[in-house]
RNA sequence: UGGGGCGUAGCCAAGUGGUAAGGCAGCGGGUUUUGAUCCCGCGACCCCAGGUUCGAGUCCUGGCGCCCCAGCCA
């Protein structure tokens, strides 16, 4: 993969990398420790990669770490395969953890030990109440709650049935731990969150060892002190949390004193990035899974075609604020292009093939045209291109009665093929239904390499495959996978679903060069887009992805003349 | 009507009392063997209303709007 490294030499800034520099000047901390905390219950997307490249980045450019942490406490949710899918995502973001890769569930017995810790100080206590009943007790927004009977159990007793929920005596669902801290707040983390729930699943790490799993709140903030963490960061969603995150450590005996900042998720348009809608549209089969390449998961997004560092700069251009926001994705569609043009060779690929047959060249010769890799970086070198009598335009590029400000090719009118020569259709020929099927041609042998020696200008230039070396493959076009650009705005999101977000050619053809073309990494089909090999690749089937099409302001003036 | 946040251009976003950065999108124009790229140009009564000040996007007061919280999810 050659890519373009864009990072920008100024470092970003931000109000985390000021909190964060201040707390260094002022000596509240000597080193920086962060942490990506997923759970394992579904793949990573690119609002994580907002975090990810908070997380990393500040611990690279503050000289500290970043632990890779899996917040494994909800075993029913979670599974391997995405312990595993999120270490590949998170590498092939380019961030790499070395050896600091922790899993809330290795502090389970910890956990338990300061659950039992805050039971001895009279702080916790076993709920007996039903999940109804913690609910009916919690009160409302605007009402209080009320205390729970079994608030007052002394520490002795509270320890016994602790040890008894550990110890699997009670069916799920039918005790709690809960930490004793205010009915009446109004901030209703604080009425009595529950610290422990009893759940008889299979954990993806410890098994059936335990059958009691600590909630977020009791795992999260604990997991951080253990491991170090400085800064703790996360999403808005969790400031309400931050009270109850400060109390635990301030009643627990935990070795460090970490501190959670929020910052606002990413949302972008024509897309969904909640776990619950992505893990919907797997589940449902409106996708073709976790790494289809309509998903703006980074699996999705990597089969694609787009290239890591893309994203990265993306990132770094949105900023990191509190403010709600909703990116639009041509933002980010920006980013690819803008790497894309720098790094990826150039092909020629007709995807709506026409036939062209050139009448005055010798039957049975053909001949190679240099043809340069990428015209943005002339390191990438040439390549030789195979040109003959018959050849295969794209459809687009030919109107037998063309519109005043149409350049490409029409009868009568000469325009150039790509690296090839100057060329006029002489006749259209058409099949019974009366569309065309074959144009006859003509060329100008004068005109070799595209130039003419009489200095004579064109106004178009097309690109081509010459149908006796051309390649066949399938080309897969995918575009917004929503309609809308707020899914779910206006009732189901699912409605809001791009019926031709992916459309599949058939029957496409490329130049020679094309049957080595890599795996997942972009190329430019000139005129076209930016296209990737796909996995879905078979000996004798290539399938390209469309990651990006080129900007196209002729399609624009149709779109908009057309209205 | 409880608690916690947020309001600067169509979308992101700088700005930390001294007279509104930048990017994306859009619109013009130039270059061009990709209608691409590249280059040039064009946009703000800073949510509202008062107040403090020589001076307010920045400070104060009062409104308004939007988001989050009533999982034994994270």
């Amino acid at each position: 993969m050659k890519e373009v490294e864009t990072q920008d030499p100024e470092e970003p800034r931000d109000f985390i990398r000021d909190i964060i520099r201040a707390d260094l000047a002022q000596g509240r901390c000597d080193s920086v420790v962060t942490r990506f905390p997923p759970e394992p219950n579904g793949y990573l997307h690119i609002g994580h990669a907002k975090s990810i490249c908070l997380n990393f980045g500040v611990a690279a450019e503050f000289g500290g770490r970043c632990n890779l942490r899996f917040d494994d406490t909800n075993p029913v949710k979670e599974e391997h395969e995405y312990i595993d899918s999120i270490q590949a995502d998170v590498r092939w973001l380019g961030f790499d953890w070395g050896e600091n890769l922790f899993f809330a569930s290795d502090n389970f017995e910890t956990l338990y030990d300061w659950a039992c810790h805050l039971i001895r100080g009279g702080h916790a206590y076993v709920d007996d109440l039903s999940a109804e009943d913690i609910r009916a007790h919690r009160g409302t927004l605007t009402e209080p709650g009320k205390n729970s009977p079994f608030r007052d159990r002394a520490p002795e007793e509270n320890l016994d049935l602790f040890a008894r929920m550990r110890a699997g005596e009670f069916a799920d669902g039918t005790r709690t731990l809960r930490v004793k801290i205010d009915m009446t707040s109004g901030n209703i983390n604080l009425r009595d969150p529950v610290l422990y729930r009893i759940l008889r699943a299979t954990h993806p790490r410890s098994g059936d060892t335990w059958c009691i799993y600590p909630t977020y709140d009791f795992a999260h903030g604990q997991s951080d002190a253990i491991e170090g963490v400085t800064h703790s960061l996360c999403t808005l969603e969790f400031e309400d949390h931050r009270p109850l995150y400060d109390w635990l450590i301030d009643n627990l005996p935990t070795p460090s004193r970490p501190r959670q900042y929020e910052f606002s998720r990413l949302n972008l348009t024509h897309t969904v990035l909640s776990k619950r809608r992505l893990t919907l549209l797997v589940q449902e089969g409106h996708v073709a899974g976790w790494d289809d390449p309509r998903m703006p998961t980074l699996a999705g997004l990597r089969r694609r075609g787009v290239p890591p560092a893309a994203i990265r700069d993306f990132i770094h251009r949105i900023g990191l604020t509190k403010s709600d926001n909703r990116v639009e994705v041509a933002a980010l569609e920006h980013c690819i292009r803008e790497h894309l043009n720098r790094s990826a060779e150039r092909r020629l690929a007709v995807l709506r093939p026409l036939k062209v047959v050139i009448e005055n060249y010798p039957e049975g010769q053909s001949e190679e045209l240099e043809a340069l890799n990428n015209p943005a970086n002339p390191d990438a070198g040439t390549r030789q291109v195979p040109f003959g009598r018959e050849l295969y335009i794209d459809r687009a590029d030919f109107m037998e009665e063309p519109p005043k400000k149409f350049f490409r090719m029409s009868p009568g009118r000469e325009v150039r093929l790509r690296y090839a020569y100057f060329v006029i259709c002489r006749e259209v020929v058409k099949n019974d239904a009366g569309e065309v099927i074959e144009l006859r041609c003509t060329y100008d042998p004068q005109t070799r390499g595209g130039n003419a020696p009489d200095g004579r200008k064109v106004k178009a230039t097309i690109h081509w495959v010459s149908a006796a070396h051309a390649l066949r493959a399938e080309v897969r076009i995918t575009n917004h996978l929503f309609t809308r650009p707020d899914p779910g705005a206006e009732g189901d999101f699912l409605q809001d679903i791009n019926s031709e977000a992916m459309s599949v050619l058939e029957d496409c053809r490329l130049e020679p060069a094309l049957g080595e073309a890599p795996l997942g990494e972009a190329i430019q089909f000139e005129r076209e887009g930016y296209f990737c090999l796909d996995p879905d690749t078979k000996p004798g089937h290539a399938v390209f992805n469309r990651t990006i099409a080129l900007r196209d302001s002729w399609a624009k003036a149709q779109a908009k003349g057309g209205n």
